[in-house]
DNA sequence: GTTCTCCCTAAAGTGCACTCTAGGTCAAGC
DNA sequence: GCTTGACCTAGAGTGCACTTTAGGGAGAAC
């Protein structure tokens, strides 16, 4: 009564398949399941077979670090997803914290694009100057440059 | 005829003063002009003295540093700002590269993001829920979570 | 039966960008 | 004249996220 019907059909990976499937290395795979944030079941010869949730978890790292969340942070989010309690209102209150910094950072990356995207307008309208002139105007423009 | 007349009154700044401007540590203007990102003039006893242009560089490196711009790549930029030939063509190209992997990256980032808000808004489901139910269903709803 | 390929662990190494320390100089203010 | 605070250098240390190494095990394929 205890032991409900399991999906016989569910199929499970190798940490090498997990590998070429998600373009995390073999090697961060173990990495990352030392460092806490993921647990695998394993064989009776000590190998990892990853099932669908474990490949979806692996992803949903890659969320995070992708957007620069620390290991740190990531394992305080699986410990309290392990935690047994319900701890949902507190996990989406992680999520929202580090999504809002995300957001933050983007916005501000975006503003460091703008600055360089301006110098890269400057070197255009200085190129197109020396084309339309002579080889001592050219000389002038890289001397006397604004911060080039 | 050779010494044109120089600006008399253009100010000069402490790295102290930069580093307050410019929100990058005494220390990082230190490693960077050591790292040859820079060339800051110094007063005969060896202290810095930044002008307006050295300011900029350092707002400019920031840009780059911001963006994810490594050291080394920053150096050949200014190595050829400081080549003494015209290299804007280069330099133009240098940074065209590094915008449009910032936007690349940009563009990838928001994807991620985008996976993060969806587990976000799984989350409030799963709340709103919980809201309206007793706790058992509370229990369930974290023990059959998909990849939570 | 040995070669190949994949898998395993523990631990050391790497690369990057700072960041800090130790030991000092120098000018201004009390 | 001495304390304070800002500056200087060379070099060591830090934190992070991998990445590699060393030394193996296990099962399929020839």
């Amino acid at each position: 009564m205890n032991t409900v019907m399991t999906n016989q059909t569910e199929q499970v990976l190798t940490i090498g398949e997990v590998a070429a499937l998600t373009g995390v290395t073999v090697h961060t795979l173990r990495y990352y399941e030392k460092a806490g944030l993921l647990e695998v079941p394993r064989l009776s010869n000590g190998q990892r077979r990853y099932r669908e949730m474990d490949v979806k978890a692996v992803e949903f790292i890659g969320h995070l670090r992708r957007t620069g969340m620390p290991i740190r942070a990531i394992l305080e989010y699986a410990d309290l997803v392990r935690s047994g309690k319900d701890t949902s209102a507190e996990r989406m209150r992680l999520l929202e914290q580090h999504r809002d910094n995300v957001a933050r950072e983007l916005a501000e990356q975006h503003k460091h694009l703008v600055g360089i995207t301006a110098k890269i307008e400057w070197y255009r309208a200085a190129l197109d100057q020396a084309d339309s002139s002579d080889a001592r105007l050219t000389e002038t423009l890289t001397a006397t440059a604004s911060t080039p």
